[in-house]
DNA sequence: AGCCTTTGACCAGCG
DNA sequence: TCGCTGGTCAAAGGC
């Protein structure tokens, strides 16, 4: 059983939140183009929605996601959608993300503050390339501490910075500058674990494409597609665009799924600190179109559930 | 052995 | 100039 992070994420988002809402910003004050992801609860979520294992039961039916993009040039939105069908199956329940030790949550802790995401987002790793966090910091104004990454290629500059409640729920992500290199074989020791397909989708397009500067937030820097309309990134995880059923949302930073879909069809447009809200609203009624456009992502990593479920297992240590 | 996390210290920007 | 804050460095230790 393979537990996408980006599963786990969604479906404690459901559970814990009903309502959710990510903002994103795009900002680079400097010449560093940045992502900004957070989520944040709406609505409480009540405890009894939980089955005995902490995940959602099976009343859950999936919901749409809808993400805006604020055009800073014209404040026109441009909205993305993102279809989550959380299966019942394994793929939620199993879990080998595991999230940095000291994050691990340990079943339902009593008291969340509040928490949303009930769930620990695992390892800033699961993107597909390897991280190595440089420091962590409590930082004024954010409740909880916020951790620094580097890309742990020799020459790539990415770093993001990644705030993570107590029991380890991914707050806040923050993505900084372009990968200038290929994902890594998913067989490393930062894990790539599942949702890989998540980077594919966020560097498949950027990198194949063309090389440098046009990852995540290049890409961004692409135009206010979300998704690109790039069919491939689903194929790493065997997802199927034409199978909804399957289908998941990232939204989870960490996999830079959100980056993706928040690239935008003018350039250098994210220069500025543009805010990009996505919320979600449950619901079933996806289209087609939904699936495919640019907005749309479909998560299911690992539909076959192994592959990225096992290799990260071993990876932990 | 190599890589990663942790953590205190240091540095730079800003008011 | 000083203090605050965020970001980074680097040593130490763990896996």
């Amino acid at each position: 059983m393979v537990l996408r992070t980006f599963d786990i994420f969604v479906v404690l988002i459901i559970i814990n939140t009903k309502h959710f809402q990510v903002n994103s910003a795009v900002d680079q004050p400097q010449s560093e183009p940045s992502v900004k992801v957070s989520v944040r609860p709406e609505n409480p979520i009540q405890s009894n929605n939980l089955e005995s294992n902490g995940f959602p039961s099976q009343t859950q039916q999936g919901f749409h996601l809808q993400l805006s993009f604020p055009e800073p040039s014209d404040t026109k939105d441009l909205v993305g959608n993102v279809n989550f069908n959380p299966q019942p199956s394994d793929s939620i329940m199993s879990n080998e993300n595991s999230p940095p030790p000291d994050d691990q949550p340990d079943g339902e802790g009593g008291d969340r503050r509040g928490d949303f995401s009930s769930v620990a987002v695992g390892a800033p790793a699961e993107d597909g390339y390897n991280w190595r966090k440089y420091g962590q910091k409590q930082v004024k104004g954010s409740e909880f501490p916020r951790s620094y990454y580097k890309c742990t290629h020799p020459t790539c500059p990415v770093k993001k910075k990644v705030e993570r409640s107590h029991e380890g729920h991914i707050t806040e992500i923050i993505y900084k500058g372009a990968h200038n290199h290929p994902k890594p074989p998913p067989n490393r020791r930062s894990g790539v674990g599942s949702c890989q397909q998540i980077s594919d989708m966020q560097y498949d397009g950027t990198e194949q494409h063309d090389s440098q500067d046009k990852s995540l937030w290049g890409a961004s820097q692409g135009g206010g597609v979300i998704g690109n309309g790039r069919p491939d990134w689903r194929s790493d995880c065997g997802l199927d665009a034409a199978a909804p059923s399957a289908a998941a949302a990232s939204v989870g930073p960490e996999y830079g799924v959100l980056a993706t879909s928040m690239q935008t069809q003018d350039g250098p447009r994210f220069e500025a600190h543009d805010a990009i809200d996505v919320s979600s609203t449950l619901s079933n009624d996806e289209d087609e179109d939904d699936q495919r456009t640019p907005g749309s992502m479909s998560m299911g990593c690992d539909g076959d559930g192994d592959g990225d479920g096992d290799e990260s297992e071993s990876k932990r240590r």
